[in-house]
DNA sequence: CTAATATTTTACCAACTGGTCAACTATCAG
DNA sequence: CTGATAGTTGACCAGTTGGTAAAATATTAG
């Protein structure tokens, strides 16, 4: 019953474009309607708040990230090398048309925001880090892949190293926000694979002082 | 000649201490000043906006940063792990002490206002680029002599590889905020080492596809 | 003691913030 | 064709935003 329409997910599409390539504080609910084509009492008729709707804003990314990205590579029965590098290559591929679109890398929407508003708001704090837990599970799947192929020594500790690789990941695409230049993506992406991380060994030779 | 206040230094403090944990955006100039003990007029004779006042701030706390850690640090003559080992032992109980005393791991001022405000902001981007260049720089020294002394391979990229670090270590600095839990980089840190990259290596491991 | 100067204060601004509400209109099921 | 329902609209709100300007007040060097 009712009327239907395309309003809402207009207004999602145009919080992941606005908010994505600048910040959240720096897009306001009007410049959200306007880039949507819908008057701002529209919006407050899907949302009822501009963080909800950026709650939703970051559903959505996530599950695109897993469409179009993860799911296809890490199911696919290419080497874990190669799954690697073409989830890296994605990414510079990505950050490196954002900067031609838009002038600037604009870096990973998961860690901009956890930046800027994991302090402020519990909420968004909190489904930002269960998209980086559910990523570093399907980044541990392949770590424990490579073990086996022996692309990665026998004594790595998978749940360690896939975290390490998230980390080591959002620190990449940081450095390439910052440097503004989407090569640094390829040219740190080359260090990934060093990440293995042998809980025993490593944790002794820090023990010190 | 005239009168001398401490007015300039406490406002700096201030943006130091509210956007460090809040964020940029977060923050009003009448907060500062409240903050500061300051009349938003005195705000506006000593910094020509808030975003004067900002590249300031990040003037001062990188300032600090290398006097109180960096120099210490690394002007030692403590063997190249127990360098590192330091450092992130310094930032673990850094972050540490922030969320005794805010509530709230939060993370590294370089990373968060370089997320926040790169995009709309090239003087501040500009600045943390520069930043994070001579902190590079800094863990470039300490890799040469890691390798010297063995610790690292003899192939490895200094420069290429303390890039890798400062990546890292953002990475980690991110994970640390986005899960409010400092012990993340107790863990993490562990990792730092495994990134020296010896670029022939590597380099060609992810040329496939 | 004075005069130049540095700092502080007060009052003010237009533009914008996120958000509300009631009236209005289009649409779909029965 | 009707009525319930879903969506749209525009006017409105109080509070805040970053920033301005001029008068008032300390202070210090000479």
């Amino acid at each position: 019953m009712g009327r239907t329409s395309d309003t809402r997910e207009n207004l999602i599409n145009s919080a992941i474009e606005l908010i994505g390539t600048r910040s959240y504080n720096a897009v306001g609910v009007q410049e959200l309607c306007e880039h949507a084509g819908v008057k701002k009492g529209s919006f407050y008729h899907f949302f009822p708040s501009k963080r909800d709707l950026t709650l939703e804003a970051l559903d959505l990314i996530w599950k695109k990230f897993k469409e179009d990205t993860l799911d296809p590579v890490f199911n696919s029965d290419a080497s874990t090398l190669e799954k690697f590098g073409t989830l890296l290559r994605t990414s510079y591929e990505y950050q490196s048309s954002r900067k031609d679109c838009t002038g600037c890398v604009t870096g990973c929407g998961f860690g901009n925001l956890a930046l800027e508003l994991s302090t402020q708001d519990e909420g968004i704090r909190k489904k930002i880090e269960e998209i980086f837990c559910e990523w570093t599970r399907y980044l541990e799947r392949v770590v424990v892949q490579a073990v086996e192929e022996g692309v990665l020594p026998p004594e790595t500790d998978p749940a360690a190293t896939s975290q390490a690789m998230v980390a080591y990941i959002e620190g990449m695409m940081l450095l390439g926000k910052t440097f503004n230049d989407p090569y640094m993506l390829k040219r740190l992406g080359e260090g990934v694979l060093q990440l293995s991380i042998s809980r025993k060994e490593t944790a002794e030779a820090y023990s010190v002082g």
